[in-house]
DNA sequence: AGGCTTATACTCAAATTTAGCATAACAAGC
DNA sequence: GCTTGTTATGCTAAATTTGAGTATAAGCCT
């Protein structure tokens, strides 16, 4: 019977339970999309900051926040939850009856990406680990061996199965169609994830090990950090469209090309640059320094910063990226 | 020092913790966006339903599903994790050391309707706990109790505090510039829960009772069930505009009118015919059954389903509502 | 038959998008 | 100092998408 108490009578037939709070923090310069990502498992696999909540931690994104305070000297500026991963299997080796380990996933934006003072702690491109994500300079390269792997999968299923399949992966990939949407990255992975082709779902217990001729490339993380990884830019991705969280990644100035890079860098599709130019100018996003510099090469560029009155002015302000995919030096 | 293996650590240094799966679980008329509440409290207020995450559980949504199938009847067709609530204050009276109690809510969308053969269960219209949402017939009555206690709430800050506080209410409420923003569910009620003008934050604890003349209109409800319930509109809102969502709360069969009245009331808007019409076309998002009915008062309208192929066609088939307010019987 | 109600087809102007072309302003090499 | 390369920025024509109606169809009710 359902019952609003139930929370308080949870503790007495309370299972073993322990939750972690993990950070997916993101930085980006105009080429490069980054996230911090530390290295101190025994399997030397990547990891996320992470620790246990606490007594102390008076809300989750204080605890998070504290943890991340503790372990670097970054400011995080905007904090939102992403997902809260909770299967019991997700610890490496199941123990049948070991109970939850929770993870509740953080996204974080900060400014700065320098190589951040923590002993472990790198800044890493995403497109290390996902790098069929990264459309910018075309059709990626992990893709030759992706497709071919996915249409076996698809094969392998029977009739039923197999038109189900099928549809999914044209669906998040998009290979027949070239219909590629950028912010299907978690589907994608999940879809790997279920193909077998990244070794996260080869370490699961069961199944001993099937010959699996060719996993997809890119690197793997322990646990289940890549599948929040995904979650995260995923959510950023979208997010840009119609928030301008961009700027939680930008300097106090730049210039439009530079903002424009940097969308490209997490969208990972390349913009026409004139549209671009104007979407930010009718959205009314940036404002005038008034400076200009010389660093970009060619004529000099204004210096624009983010304007803030945006936020009241229009409902949904972003950058809800046109369909393009043209080059466009 | 972050560590990928701290979640084995936390299993020592463990705080009290419990973690409950809850439900939102909503269905839809034309006219009524619904959703099943229990009432179960002492204190005679409404929750959701929701029971302890079980070591049974092998995923967290398995464990949800089990226990919507224990206690109702319903099917529950789609199923996605809204947010996990765990400060550490939520529960009514908090002990110091109390620990966290996690709550992770599950939005669920369903079919049918009909009374629930769960006891203490009912389906209630959203609108009764959140009132100030509805702008189908106008400017909600809410609003005549809300706008001038928010303005109150506003001078009472001092400088600095009060203009951030008058761009949150503008932002959110839209009280003078009138953009409405039918997504800021969560953010609305976040802001009458800083002002206290709902009750839910003058039970915690601290504060002794400052009287208060006004409360916003509405009904309460139990733990931060009503945040809960805010977060799910805000969700919904959102993902009907960019994922056919909507149809896992029609009827296999039904006309566009019913479709569009559907829309209207989880929205909270009216939405012009034609050009709802329209939209629902060009999306691809409805066939033909070739059935129609008298049902609806005038000519006969056509029975039109979902046509799913929609979704390997279009990279975000939805009902991105146009700005529309107008009334257009 | 006449009036009421809802359904559905079409229209039209305004606004937005897409995709370019053209020009400006600097740096480096000759 | 002139040419070339590079980036910045302005402007525009065509195609599409919106917003807001008008007109007509097809039932029911009296």
């Amino acid at each position: 019977m359902p019952s609003v108490s139930s929370s308080r009578s949870s503790a007495r037939k309370q299972t073993p339970l322990s939750a972690d709070l993990s950070a997916v923090i993101m930085a980006a310069t105009p080429d490069e999309p980054r996230v911090l990502t530390v290295r101190a498992t025994p399997q030397h696999l990547d990891g996320l900051p992470s620790g246990p909540l606490q007594s102390e931690h008076r809300t989750l994104e204080m605890g998070l926040r504290a943890w991340v305070a503790q372990q670097t000297e970054l400011k995080l500026g905007y904090v939102e939850q992403l997902y809260t991963f909770g299967d019991r299997d997700r610890a490496e080796v199941a123990s049948p009856k070991a109970g939850h380990a929770l993870s509740i996933a953080y996204l974080a934006l900060v400014r700065e990406a320098r190589p951040a003072g923590l002993a472990h702690a790198t800044w890493r491109n995403w497109y290390d680990y996902l790098p069929w994500e990264d459309w910018r300079e075309g059709r990626p390269k992990a893709l030759d061996v992706i497709s071919p792997a996915l249409r076996t999968w698809v094969r392998e299923g029977g009739k039923p199965l197999r038109q189900f399949r099928e549809e999914r992966v044209e669906l998040t990939f998009g290979l027949e169609s070239g219909a590629w949407t950028d912010e299907r990255v978690l589907e994608r992975y999940e879809l790997l994830f279920e193909a077998r082709l990244v070794p996260e779902a080869l370490r699961e217990g069961g199944q001993p090990s099937t010959p699996r001729p060719k996993l997809a490339p890119g690197q793997s993380m322990a646990l289940d950090y890549r599948r929040m990884l995904a979650t995260a830019i995923g959510r950023l991705r979208g997010k840009i469209k119609y928030r301008p969280v961009i700027f939680e990644l930008m300097p106090n100035a730049f210039t439009l090309l530079e903002l424009q890079r940097t969308v490209e860098a997490l969208s990972g599709v390349r913009l026409h640059k004139q549209n671009f130019r104007r979407l930010v100018e009718t959205q009314g996003l940036a404002e005038e320094t008034g400076q200009t510099t010389t660093e970009t090469g060619g004529r000099p560029a204004r210096l624009v910063r983010f304007r803030r009155e945006v936020l009241v002015e229009r409902p949904a302000p972003g950058l809800r990226l046109p369909g393009t995919r043209r080059t466009d030096l």
